[in-house]
DNA sequence: TCTGGGGTCCTAGGACCC
DNA sequence: TCTGGGGTCCTAGGACCC
């Protein structure tokens, strides 16, 4: 394959930097966007907290109770998604004329091959850069760019330095830039893979690449395979534009559980109707439905 | 610590077909 | 009567992402 130049983009804190752009009294104070907390008794998570809450421990998936315990005096606030999904769109559309192909990754990151645009990594740095000003100059928002040779090291990358961050790793520096990192920092490693290779002694990404591929098929099939490509920074996948949604789903978590069938019947009404709606609004038809019920212990089922 | 809400993709097993 | 091998499609569950 000829090679290529990969950018990931990453928006900073996004939820709370778009909350503090238009509201500047917050700006220095510790910021979460999440579920109410009430007081230390909330359900739900934190979505996103700004740098000045991260220094009080506060991160992104972490249980609201918690965050209230470790910085109380932080401003919470609920998520806008309408806010932050017209912010998005308004970014990736200047994204977009950086490409020759884009993807969207979430709300706030993307991928761009930039491999007609650019011939070498320092005309890469340079676009980079210009990229991040664009940005910083259209909507006052700051972002943290990876540039490498596929979307696996480029996301690596933009993770190393942030916020603001620039981050270029040349095909020569790969193994050096990732060998000491920690397995989790792979795409597609979580917590349960993570758990499943320190039971192999595979802590780094350095050990991963210096593991027998032999014992990672045998321990977790093809992925096995994957896993180690990834180790090597070896990753071919395309960066392509994502096609229309293939599923639309809302769920609700009750303010206290509950096995009240007609509280139940009553939620379970509230979100079909905003799922038939959207798909309405979209023209969308569908030919499956599906029911997620989850209990206290966190067990969960579906029924299609 | 006690776990939201929105998604994608993969795998195993079963039904069914020729 | 009990049975192969190839295939597709579907469901449930789970891992992972932001």
């Amino acid at each position: 394959m000829k090679a290529r130049i990969i950018f990931h983009l990453d928006m900073d804190h996004f939820y709370t930097a778009v909350e503090t752009r238009e509201n500047p009294a917050l700006s220095g104070k510790p910021v979460i966007v999440g579920a109410n907390p009430k007081g230390g008794h909330g359900r739900g998570v934190v979505s996103t907290s700004n740098y000045e809450a991260r220094k009080a421990g506060v991160r992104s998936g972490m249980p609201i109770s918690h965050a209230w315990k470790m910085c109380p005096e932080a401003f919470y606030l609920p998520p806008n998604f309408p806010l932050y999904i017209q912010v998005s769109n308004e970014i990736m559309s200047i994204a977009r004329k950086y490409a020759d192909k884009f993807e969207q990754w979430g709300i706030d990151e993307a991928f761009l091959d930039t491999s007609s645009k650019v011939k070498r990594f320092e005309e890469a740095e340079a676009l980079a850069k210009q990229l991040k000003q664009e940005i910083y100059e259209k909507q006052h928002l700051t972002c943290s760019i990876g540039v490498s040779l596929n979307k696996l090291v480029a996301k690596i990358a933009s993770d190393y330095q942030k916020p603001n961050g620039l981050t270029i790793v040349k095909p020569e520096e790969i193994a050096k830039f990732m060998h000491p990192l920690a397995v989790r920092k792979l795409l597609w490693v979580g917590r349960k893979t993570e758990e499943k290779l320190k039971v192999l002694g595979i802590a780094t990404i350095g050990d991963l690449a210096r593991c027998d591929p032999a014992v990672l098929l045998e321990t977790f099939g093809v992925t096995g395979t994957q896993l180690y490509l990834s180790a090597q920074g070896v990753d071919c996948s395309e960066v392509e534009e994502r096609t229309e949604a293939k599923s639309i789903s809302h769920e609700t978590t009750f303010e206290d559980d509950t096995s009240d069938k007609l509280t139940i019947a009553q939620a379970l009404d509230a979100i079909s109707e905003e799922v038939s709606k959207e798909a309405q609004e979209q023209n969308l038809f569908f030919k499956t439905v599906t029911i997620k019920v989850r209990f206290r212990n966190f067990e969960t089922h579906t029924w299609s």
